[in-house]
DNA sequence: ACCTGAACACCGTTCAAGT
DNA sequence: ACCTGAACACCGTTCAAGT
């Protein structure tokens, strides 16, 4: 019969979340989280399933951080709600966001946030289908580029000549997304 | 005044790709990859330079590999041997595959890759900075593609879709490539 | 010049035990 | 129910030593 549980899910989370932050990827091991929370590393195993899932919920804390922008007036506006959101939570835990691209969303609340993208680009106007496909190739996109930005792939260039390139990318997805090519 | 080498940068690289293709990226460490050789693990480190120099040179090969395509007759077709050619590493090596998202080209190998697809772009008909900026944005949105395809982000979706998605974002960057919209 | 051996502070995870 | 303690087979890297 139960005592009071010093530590949880959303508590490991966070100080996995802040190493991640502070100290880089690596950093973030079963041992140094516990550390953190002045807990044996066995401790979080009555709470998460193990590393892999301290790495899965990340990722759900990468998405509920992001949000998806509500459905969009116009499409032009919410591309750019968008694919700005993501690449905001890219610069400010540049640590922690491969994992999007390393990591499908399996967790409940990470699956919601991809959802909702999916669902305004349906207020939007686009057949299920079709808002699914523009969800993944979009995302594909934007998360390439906002994931090479974070690692340090354009760090030989100047931040005006990167903050360009993004609004390239953006004008390129307008294009896709209104252009003359989501029939079918 | 030596005795021959029994490993070089080489086999070692050999030795870590071919355990990352067969039990994964974090199966690739120094002792594992030293046991594979027939070595200590500390012999590795007279040929390189520790664990971030054996991942820079997963990169490295993963880039050669793939090569450039020579110059495009046309631009359309240069762009599909491309893309097409990235995807197929990407499928060859899916655990390996996500270090281009995350590690800049920093070998002169791995350098030379990047600069040859710049210069394709340039012999196509493309300024300097226009190639430079092209070559961004098209392995961003390439690479992000085919890193989420290996992770297993699309793995939901039957193959035929998936590869109806890759033909739809080949449209997109045919149209930003050909269309109105590479001026300056 | 090239590799080994012993060592250190870590790591993920298990198992049985304490309260 | 929740956490600890001891333990295991690993890990990256250092240092001094062998040939």
């Amino acid at each position: 019969m139960g005592r009071p549980a010093r530590i949880d899910r959303a508590a490991i989370l966070d100080a996995a979340f802040e190493l991640a932050d502070r100290e880089g990827l690596d950093a973030v091991s079963m041992h140094a989280v516990a550390r953190r929370l002045n807990v044996t590393p066995m401790a979080l195993y009555r709470h998460l399933d193990g590393k892999e899932a301290l790495l899965d919920g990340l990722v759900e804390r990468l998405l509920t951080e992001f949000r998806a922008p509500r459905a969009g007036q116009d499409r032009e506006q919410w591309l750019t709600a968008m694919a700005g959101g993501i690449r905001a939570v890219a610069r400010r835990h540049p640590a922690v966001f491969p994992l999007l691209l390393t990591r499908p969303a399996v967790t409940p609340a990470a699956r919601g946030v991809r959802d909702a993208v999916v669902a305004a680009l349906q207020d939007a106007g686009l057949t299920e289908a079709a808002a699914r496909r523009a969800e993944r190739l979009v995302s594909s996109a934007v998360l390439g580029f906002a994931a090479s930005e974070a690692a340090g792939r354009f760090r030989q260039h100047e931040q005006a000549v990167v903050d360009e390139d993004f609004a390239e990318l953006l004008r390129w997805l307008r294009l896709a997304l209104t252009g003359p090519h989501h029939q079918e």
